[in-house]
DNA sequence: GAATAATGGTTGCGAGTGCAACTAACAAGA
DNA sequence: TCTTGTTAGTTGCACTCGCAACCATTATTC
């Protein structure tokens, strides 16, 4: 009946995603900062690169909606680790093509495989349907935000 | 198929939820940010105090899980914008009581019903059955962090 | 009741971020 | 070709954050 009225923060969706992911992404972001020094941003970075290919540093924004400076440092976090390499596109020298090192694929394939058992472990007690019907509602939210820059 | 031996990023729960709540964050941030100039933690201590009356520190810090050097900074902003009051509770006096002035529950009046507006239409294209269930789901993912600090 | 621990709250500092200004390279129009 | 505009990427600066050290007050232990 005052529901009506007045809302409690955990009814308000925003609080209730940062709370959310706030949990998830600290509890996962030990994984790659312990071992091997990453922050998250180098993180999806480095899991861009090694999940679709070589990509410049712009493809690398647009696909994850990050912007430009944040992604810059990054990789040049990501090249002082040795990590990944970057040459200028010979056809537009305005273009760097970043590709992962031998290194760089190692760590990703651990990341990557500690990310998978993560997602498992974290939904374990949930039924799949829901789930399921989350992401899709997730992706519907997190595109609200993509017609911005 | 090959959906079994490496996932997307989209897959990935962590990512998900940081892509929803910064959406969503980054949009509602906007009506307290340009209005009052106020940041993301300030509109959550207005809110506890507005909703739940009268706190310290110490128990926003617990209810919002949120550290209390944030808190202590967002506590002095909102005392400069003259939007709280606070006072030494006599039989404890490391114990700050917080209370909204009148114009600080103006603010969160405002803020208040611009939030729920923001909620609803937010969810309006979604099934409520489906929401009911995603926030007990978020609920739980948000509570697995609890046990820290 | 003196020493020690625990609690509420503040602050300094290093680090990360966002924004805007900037460079370098290319494109388009006159 | 000169001007203007656009795009990819970098950097300086101001601001925010997280952490740890800190102060003041109260509890506890002997």
């Amino acid at each position: 009946m005052t529901k009506c009225a007045s809302f409690d923060l955990q009814d308000f969706m925003p609080y209730l995603l940062n709370q959310a992911a706030e949990a998830t992404s600290r509890a996962f972001s030990s994984t790659y900062r312990t071992k091997y020094g990453m922050l998250q941003t180098e993180w999806r970075v480095l899991f861009h690169l090694g999940r679709y290919g070589d990509l410049t540093a712009k493809e690398i924004c647009d696909r994850a909606s990050l912007h430009k400076a944040k992604v810059s440092r990054a990789v040049h976090a990501l090249i002082d680790k040795h990590y990944l390499t970057r040459a200028t596109r010979s056809d537009d020298r305005r273009h760097e093509v970043l590709s992962l090192t031998q290194q760089g694929r190692d760590v990703f394939d651990d990341l990557h495989q500690k990310a998978q058992s993560y997602e498992a472990a974290l939904l374990q007690d949930f039924d799949h349907a829901e789930i399921a019907k989350m992401r899709t509602i997730l992706i519907r939210i997190a595109e609200l935000d993509q017609g911005r820059d």
